[in-house]
DNA sequence: TGCGACACGTA
DNA sequence: CGTACGTGTCGCAA
C-alpha cells in the first residue's frame, strides 16, 4: 500500500507565516518566515509519513463559486500582506525543486481540488494524507483510506485524524461535519452559525437527530430559546452548509495522479536553499531523501575565530586599553553574568585581523588598568550591563558605552524571546553563526563545547566588532538613531549602577512581618482543614480547592478556566455569602500565604551580603518599551493592601541617607490626553481638579461638586481601562454590572471625550497598515497580530496596538527622566543616588546636606523631561522607609 | 528537572 | 472578553 500526501498550500504557508517572527530575512533582505516555515513543515511531514507522492493545491485569487452565492464569505479577510504574498512564489519554487506536483484552478479553492484528487487516488489503491491548517477537510474522512493530518499550531504541532479521531475531536463523523459546522458557523469564513449554538450543542444535536433535516423537523422538541434561534436562522444554517461541502468536481488539469513521487533537482535545491540561507533545513532535506542525492548545501560562510592573546601584566594591558580608540568588549563569568565573579574581559586589538586580547579579571582590577577603563567612554557589546555591574563591584567605571547590540536589537524588534548574539551574527553579518557564546552561556564551559571563558569572550568581542556597522545601519534605517543615543545609550550605565547600589533592605523588620503572617497563616490552614474535615488538604492547589467548592460543597461559580472552575479572587467573592465561614478564611490564607512566600521568604532569600537587595533591571524584556525587573522583582511589591504594604517598611535607606520617593502623577492618562488632544482631557489636566471627578462630571452630566463616589470610580475605572484597550464586557465584569450598562458609560465616555475615541481608532488603523506602532520617541512595535485570520487574536493585537503608544510614551519619558536626574547628580557631584524604579516612581538615597537641592532637582527633572500639552505632575516624599515615605 | 496552568503582586 | 511584567505553587511529564 503507498501512501499520497494532498497539501493544502496556502493554509500551511498562512500558518507559517503567523507562527514565525517576520523579521525572519536573508542577509539580502528577502523575507522567508512563511517558506522558510512551509520547507519546514514539509519537511516535517515528508520525514514523518514517508509518502510515495505528494500534491501541492492552492488557492486563486479569483472569486469562487462560494463568493457567488454568499457575497460576505470570507468578506472579513484582509487582503494577504505584501510579504506573505511573495513569498508564495518562493513556496511554488521550494516545491518545483523538490519536484513536486501543484496544482491551483480560477474560481476554485485548494480543498476543493484536495477534495476532488481523494477518490481518484483512493481509486487507484492509495492511503492517502490531507495535510492541512483547515478544519473543512474533515469531512473527507469518509474512507478508512483517508486520514488528515491537521496542523493544529506552529510549524511542528499536528494531529492525524482518522474517521474516529474526526468524530473523537468534533463529536460527530467526518460525513456530518459540513451539516454540523453549519450550525456552529465559521468565524473564519466569516460564516455565522446559530446563536448560542456552539461546538458542543451543534454536535449534540447532529448525533441526536441525524442531521440538519432530523433537527429542523424538530425543533419543538428544544427549549424556547434554542428553538427560536433554530427556527429563525434555518435559512442561513442551509446556506453554510451548501458552501460548507466541498466540491469534488474541480478540475486537476495538468495533474498527473499516476506521477506524484518526487523528483527532486538537487542542483536547484541547492541553489534555492542557498539563496534563501536555509542551510538547515537542507540537512533534514537531505536525511528525509537519502544521502545518495547529493544535496548539501554548504555553509560556505567564515567562521568567526579570535586570535586571543593573553594579557595578564597589569602595564601591558593598561597601555593597551588606553591606545584603542574604541572598545569593543566580550566577557566572562564563573557563573551567572553580572552576579558571579568576573573570570576576565576580552578586547578587540584589531578587528580586521581579529586579533582579541585577554585581560583575566584579577588584571581588571588593577588601578592602572582600571583608570585606563574607566576613562575610556568608547565602548561597544553585547549585553554590556552584567560586566557594567561586575566592573563596578571590581571599584572600576567602564563610562561611556557608544553602541549595546543586543538592546539596538531590541529597539528593532522589541517583541523577541532573547537577543542571542550568534543570532544577531547569523543576521547581520556575513560570517556563520557561533555554536556557542559566552553571553549565551555565561558559564565555564557548561555545554562541553570544550571552549575556555576566554576564547567565548574573544569571539563575542570580535562579533560585537563586526555587527558594529550592520545594526547601527539598520538602526538608522527605522530612524531609531535619536532613541538609541538619548535614551537607551546612556540608561544602560545608569541601571548598572542602580543595581550595583541596590536598596538597602531591614532584614530584621521583614523576619518579624514574616514571623506574624506564619503563625495566621497556620492558624487559618488549621481552621479551614477542620471545616471541611481533611488533614490533607492543600489549599495552594486550585484542582483540590475545586474538590471541596464545586464538587463536595456543590457551589456553582461563573467563571471558567480551561481546564475547571476557577478558584480565582473575583470568583471565591462572588460565591462568599454561600459559604462564608469557609470562602473568608480561604480568602485570608490566600492573600497572607502570596505575601509570606513571594515577599517574606522572597525577599530575605535575596538580600546580599551588604544587607542589600541587588536586583537586575532588563532593558530588553517589555514590549511596550518599559523596564522589567527580577531577582528579585522589586516592581510588585504590595501597596495596594495595609497587610501588604507593610513590605515596604522593610526597604530603608542606607546608613548615612534618607529616602526620596518621586512619582508621575496619572501619567498615562496625562499621556492619552496629549497623543489623542482631546480638548476636554486637556482642560481636565489644565486645570489642576481631580481628575476622576472631573472624568466623571462629564461623562455623566452632573456638576464637578455632585459627583458622587460611585460615579468617580466608574469614572476611574473607564479612564484606566481605556489604555488597556478595554471593551463594555470587561468593564461590566470588573464594575459588576451588566455588559449594557458599562457600554452606556463607554458611549458617555466617548461622547465627552471623541478625540480620545478617535485617537484609538486611528491608533489601530495606522499599525494594522504598517504593521507596527510607533510612540513619539520612534520606539516601535510590530503587531502581526492584526492580520490574523483568527478573531480574537485580531482583537488582542488591536487592544495591544491601543496600549503601545500610551504605555510607551511613558515608558519614554521615565527613561528620559532616569537618564536626567543620574546625569544632574553626577555633574554635580552629589552623593545622592538612584537606587530604585518602579515604572513611574523613583527612589532616591538623599545624603542629608543636599537633600533639599537634590529633592527639588529630581521634581524638576521628572516634570521636564518631555513637554506635552498637559502638565507632567510629580508627587514627592521622604521618610525612613519606603512605606513612611510613601504616605 | 522542566513545563504548563493557575493565581496574584505591581504600574 | 483590559495592557505590561515576574514569581510562587501544583501536578504532570520526561
Amino acid at each position: 500500500m503507498s501512501t499520497v500526501l494532498l497539501v493544502d498550500g496556502n493554509s500551511l504557508t498562512y500558518r507559517a507565516f503567523f507562527a514565525l517572527p517576520s523579521d525572519m530575512a536573508t542577509a539580502s533582505g528577502q523575507i522567508t518566515n512563511a517558506v522558510f516555515g512551509f520547507t519546514s513543515m514539509l519537511i516535517y511531514v515528508l520525514n514523518e509519513q514517508r509518502p510515495d507522492g505528494v500534491l501541492v493545491a492552492f488557492d486563486r485569487p479569483e472569486p469562487t463559486f462560494r463568493h457567488e452565492a454568499e457575497p460576505e464569505y470570507k468578506a472579513q479577510r484582509e487582503a494577504a500582506p505584501d510579504i506573505l504574498r511573495q513569498q508564495m512564489g518562493l513556496v511554488r519554487e521550494v516545491l518545483d525543486a523538490l519536484g513536486i506536483q501543484t496544482v491551483e484552478a480560477a474560481g476554485w479553492e485548494a480543498d476543493d481540488l484536495i477534495a476532488s484528487a481523494v477518490d481518484p487516488l483512493v481509486e487507484r489503491g492509495h492511503d492517502v494524507i490531507i495535510v492541512t491548517g483547515d478544519r473543512d477537510s474533515y469531512q473527507l474522512v469518509r474512507d478508512p483510506n483517508v486520514r488528515v493530518l491537521y496542523n493544529k499550531r506552529g510549524v511542528s504541532d499536528y494531529a492525524l485524524y482518522d474517521e474516529a479521531g474526526i468524530e473523537e475531536r468534533t463529536g460527530v463523523p467526518p460525513a456530518l461535519y459540513p451539516q454540523y459546522a453549519a450550525l456552529r458557523g465559521d468565524n473564519s469564513d466569516n460564516l455565522p452559525g446559530v446563536p448560542g449554538v456552539g461546538e458542543k450543542t451543534a454536535a449534540k444535536l447532529i448525533v441526536k437527530y441525524g442531521g440538519l433535516d432530523g433537527i429542523f423537523a424538530h425543533v419543538d422538541e428544544q427549549t424556547p430559546k434554542l428553538r427560536a434561534n433554530l427556527a429563525e436562522h434555518e435559512e442561513r444554517v442551509r446556506k453554510n452548509h451548501e458552501l460548507m461541502i466541498l466540491r469534488t468536481d474541480a478540475p486537476l488539469d495538468g495533474v498527473d495522479l499516476d506521477a506524484l513521487a518526487l523528483a527532486p533537482e538537487p542542483d536547484e535545491i541547492k541553489r534555492l536553499f542557498d539563496f534563501l540561507e536555509f542551510r538547515a533545513l537542507a540537512g533534514r532535506l537531505a536525511e528525509v531523501l537519502g544521502d545518495d542525492l547529493g544535496i548539501t548545501v554548504d555553509d560556505d560562510r567564515e567562521e568567526l575565530v579570535a586570535e586571543v592573546t593573553v594579557v595578564d601584566d597589569a602595564a601591558t594591558a593598561a597601555r593597551l586599553v588606553a591606545g584603542l580608540e574604541t572598545l569593543e568588549v566580550g566577557a566572562a563569568w564563573q557563573g551567572e553574568p553580572g552576579r558571579s565573579p568576573l573570570a576576565g574581559i576580552a578586547v578587540v586589538v584589531d578587528g580586521a585581523a581579529a586579533e582579541v586580547a585577554w585581560i583575566p579579571a584579577d588584571v581588571v582590577a588593577d588601578p592602572a588598568v582600571a583608570v585606563a577603563l574607566g576613562g575610556h567612554g568608547r565602548v561597544r557589546g553585547h549585553h554590556v550591563k552584567p560586566l557594567m555591574r561586575s566592573l563596578l563591584a571590581l571599584g572600576v567605571d567602564l563610562g561611556g558605552l557608544v553602541l549595546d547590540t543586543a538592546i539596538a536589537a531590541y529597539l528593532i524588534d522589541p517583541a523577541e524571546a532573547r537577543y542571542d548574539l550568534a543570532d544577531l551574527v547569523d543576521r547581520f553579518t556575513r560570517f556563520a553563526p557561533p555554536a556557542d557564546t559566552a553571553a549565551a552561556s555565561g558559564q565555564l564551559d557548561l555545554d562541553g563545547t570544550g571552549l575556555e571563558p576566554s576564547t567565548l569572550a574573544a569571539r563575542d568581542a570580535l562579533a560585537v566588532h563586526h555587527l558594529t556597522e550592520p545594526i547601527t545601519a539598520s538602526l538608522e534605517a527605522h530612524g531609531m538613531v535619536e532613541l538609541y543615543e538619548s535614551i537607551e545609550n546612556p540608561l544602560v550605565r545608569v541601571l548598572a549602577k542602580m543595581e550595583h547600589v541596590g536598596v538597602a533592605v531591614d532584614a530584621e523588620a521583614l523576619r518579624t512581618i514574616n514571623a506574624r503572617l506564619s503563625e495566621e497563616v497556620q492558624r487559618l490552614a488549621a481552621e479551614l482543614r477542620s471545616i471541611v474535615g481533611r488533614d490533607e488538604l492543600n489549599l495552594n492547589s486550585p484542582i483540590q480547592l475545586r474538590e471541596v467548592l464545586y464538587d463536595e460543597r456543590g457551589l456553582v461559580p461563573t467563571k471558567r478556566t480551561k481546564t475547571g472552575y476557577s478558584t480565582d479572587h473575583a470568583t471565591l467573592e462572588k460565591l462568599h455569602d454561600q459559604w462564608p465561614e469557609f470562602i473568608g478564611p480561604l480568602l485570608r490564607h490566600r492573600e497572607l500565604e502570596k505575601l509570606r512566600g513571594t515577599y517574606g521568604d522572597g525577599l530575605l532569600a535575596e538580600i546580599a551580603p551588604d544587607g542589600r537587595i541587588h536586583a537586575t533591571f532588563n532593558q530588553t524584556v517589555a514590549r511596550t518599551g518599559r523596564l522589567s525587573s527580577d531577582q528579585p522583582n522589586l516592581h510588585n511589591i504590595p501597596v495596594r493592601s495595609d497587610e501588604g504594604r507593610v513590605f515596604r517598611t522593610a526597604f530603608v535607606p542606607g546608613e548615612g541617607f534618607e529616602l526620596l520617593v518621586a512619582d508621575y502623577n496619572q501619567i498615562e492618562l496625562r499621556c492619552i490626553a496629549h497623543l489623542a488632544q482631546d480638548p476636554g482631557l486637556i482642560a481636565a489636566f489644565t486645570s489642576n481638579t481631580d481628575i476622576h471627578n472631573a472624568t466623571a462630571a462629564r461623562v455623566f452630566g452632573v456638576e464637578p461638586a455632585d459627583v458622587t463616589v460611585d460615579q468617580r470610580s466608574k469614572a476611574k475605572m473607564v479612564s484606566y481601562g481605556l489604555a488597556y484597550g478595554m471593551e463594555a464586557y470587561g468593564l461590566g465584569q470588573r464594575l459588576n454590572i451588566p455588559t449594557e450598562e458599562a457600554a452606556l458609560i463607554l458611549d458617555a465616555y466617548f461622547e465627552a471625550f471623541p478625540n480620545v475615541k478617535e485617537y484609538m481608532d486611528r491608533t489601530v488603523a495606522e499599525a494594522r497598515s504598517r504593521g507596527y506602532t510607533e510612540t513619539l520617541f520612534g520606539r516601535r512595535r510590530p503587531i502581526p497580530e492584526l492580520l490574523d485570520p483568527n478573531f480574537r487574536i485580531r482583537q488582542a493585537g488591536e487592544r495591544q496596538a491601543m496600549n503601545a503608544g500610551i504605555q510607551g510614551l511613558a515608558a519614554d519619558i521615565f527613561k528620559v527622566a532616569l537618564v536626567r536626574v543620574d546625569a544632574a547628580l553626577e555633574a554635580r557631584g552629589r552623593a545622592s543616588r538612584l537606587i530604585l524604579q518602579v515604572h513611574d516612581e523613583v527612589l532616591v538615597e538623599l545624603e542629608p546636606a543636599e537633600a533639599d537641592e537634590v529633592a527639588g532637582a529630581v521634581v524638576d527633572l521628572m516634570r521636564g523631561a518631555a513637554d506635552l500639552d498637559v502638565p507632567l505632575e510629580v508627587n514627592v516624599s521622604r521618610g525612613s522607609s519606603w512605606a513612611a515615605a510613601k504616605g
